[in-house]
This record gives C-alpha cells, structure tokens and sequence, in this order.
DNA sequence: GCCCAGGGATGCG
DNA sequence: CGCATCCATGGG
C-alpha cells in the first residue's frame, strides 16, 4: 500500500485494500458518522475524518500514530486475500468486501461495546454507547469522548437501563465495579489463554464477546466470533442445521488460523449486507 | 401478536 | 460436559 503522511494527514494512494465505507459498516466499530464521501471515526478520546476521492483516501487527523495503526496500515491485505481467496466460502465473500480491514480499537471501549452488543443489534448498540459518551465521557467540543473506567464507575444500574441496555444493565454494572485500570494495563501482556480466561471471568462476556474483544481489542486474528449471522452462513454452506455455536467456532478456527480473523470479517459482512441465509 | 438482533447466565440431567 | 430456558428492548 502506498501511503505519505503529511502534517495531519495519512494519504492512501491504493485503494484496493482500503474501503472507509466497508470498513465501519462491517460490525468492528460503533462510534462513526457518514457524511457523503467523509467519514468521521471516533476511538477513546480521539477522532479522526477520511475522506474518499476517486484516486486517493486521506485520513485527517491531530493523532497520526494512533490512527496509523488503528487503520492497521502496516499489514498487507492483499497478500491476506490471496490466501484466503482459494477457499470457495470466501472467495465472494471478500470480492464484495475487498477494502476492509481489522481496525486495531481501544481494549476497554471493546470490552464495554462487546457486553453491550449481545443478543442485540447494531443500530441499539450505537444509540447505547453514544448514551453512555454523551452522559459519562468528555465534552470534546465538536464529539464527546468513549467514557473512562474511573467515570463509568459513577454509573448505576439504572443509568444503564436508561442507556438501552436492558439485561444487560446488571452485567455491564458488575464488570465495571471488578475492573481496574491495572487489570487492562496488564491484559495487553498477557499470554493468549491468560487473556481468554480474564475476559471470560467477567459478566457479559460468553465465548463469542470474548473473541470479538481478542480480534478488535487485542489484535489476535486467529479469533473467530460466531454470532447469529456466522452460525446461520456456517449451516448453510454445510448443509447443517443447528450445530453448536462452540463446536462451529473451534472447526472454523482451525480450518482458517491466524487468518481467522479476517475469513469472519468477510463472511459477516458479505453475508449480512446481502441478507443472505 | 410474533420473530429477530454481532449471546450470556443459570439450572438441570 | 451438553442442552433448554429465560432474559429487555425496539424494529420489521
């Protein structure tokens, strides 16, 4: 990929493994707004705007380095979708999805969207962070920023329900009392099973949160979440019908490995925006 | 009214 | 272990 960075600027002259629409549009991220060919991206407390032209996408931005790596710039995509690109599941799957990629987000912000997202849907999940932005985090003038654990604390229950979080509300409230700033700190550090039986121990988080927050939080790309939308392509493609969550998870990840990551992005995306069974 | 959404917790065998 | 049931809420 062919990338110059300018002042407050990351310049993409390749689009073909760059996809700003595909890229927030593919279930990884809830805090975003599309306006035309300009995006806003929020992560944490910073935000960045990517713009879309015919030959060229730039990424505005006060934090370069962040958004650097948030937008994974340094992995090559097209090299990804070779690989994966043989297997008859993918290939049409990531022809529709060319430009998307595995952003490198917040732990703590994918810790607390994960919980909220269970047995949910995209639209209410948005609408419940933004709450949670607008009434714990920082007034940042033109966007509010993703809460802090220290502010999500002053929460009750009750003001999770008045998120939209409904039975969620217990769950959230109970890992937000647990965790400490030490606890995310330390996860990043951690062997991948330490960090699989963490990120279990906490409330609201079943197996397929916890790979949600292994691939968008902590960058390990041989997590393969199976939601709703992976189960049904899963017993559809097979010819199967109502195999265990559990058991579809541990075949896929061992079919696909470290590209595992990946392989789910496509299919949830292909699958999901086509409204394919 | 029913079914579904990027499922998890609990209980029971 | 595997499996069934329940769980808030808004939209189709």
């Amino acid at each position: 990929m062919k990338i110059e960075i300018k002042n407050n600027k990351i310049i993409l002259l390749n689009l073909k493994d760059f996809n700003a629409k595909q890229i927030v549009e593919c279930g990884q991220i809830f805090r975003f707004k599309e306006e035309g060919n300009k995006i806003y991206v929020n992560s944490i407390d910073k935000q960045c705007c990517v713009y879309t032209f015919l030959d060229r996408v730039e990424i505005v931005t006060e934090d370069i380095d962040y958004f650097y790596n948030f937008f994974d710039l340094d992995t090559d995509y097209t090299k990804i979708k070779n690989q994966l690109k043989n297997d008859s599941f993918l290939r049409p799957a990531i022809q529709f999805g060319y430009g998307i990629r595995i952003l490198k987000n917040d732990l703590f912000e994918m810790i607390v969207s994960f919980i909220i997202s269970a047995n949910n849907n995209i639209k209410r999940i948005q609408k419940s962070i933004e709450y949670l932005c607008e009434n714990f985090g920082n007034n940042l003038g033109t966007y509010y920023a993703f809460p802090k654990l220290s502010q999500l604390k002053m929460a009750t229950v009750n003001d999770f329900k008045q998120a939209g979080l409904g039975y969620r509300a217990e769950q959230l409230f109970d890992t937000i009392q647990t965790l400490t700033d030490e606890d995310i700190i330390n996860l990043k550090t951690k062997t991948t099973q330490e960090q699989e039986k963490f990120l279990l121990s906490l409330k609201g988080v079943g197996e397929k949160v916890k790979n949600c927050i292994m691939l968008f939080g902590l960058g390990v790309t041989n997590a393969f979440p199976v939601d709703t939308w992976i189960n049904k392509v899963y017993n559809n493609l097979t010819n199967t019908i109502n195999k265990n969550r559990a058991q579809i998870t541990k075949e896929l990840m061992q079919k696909y490995n470290n590209l595992s990551g990946y392989a789910q992005q496509y299919l949830f995306y292909y699958y999901r925006q086509n409204k394919l069974k």
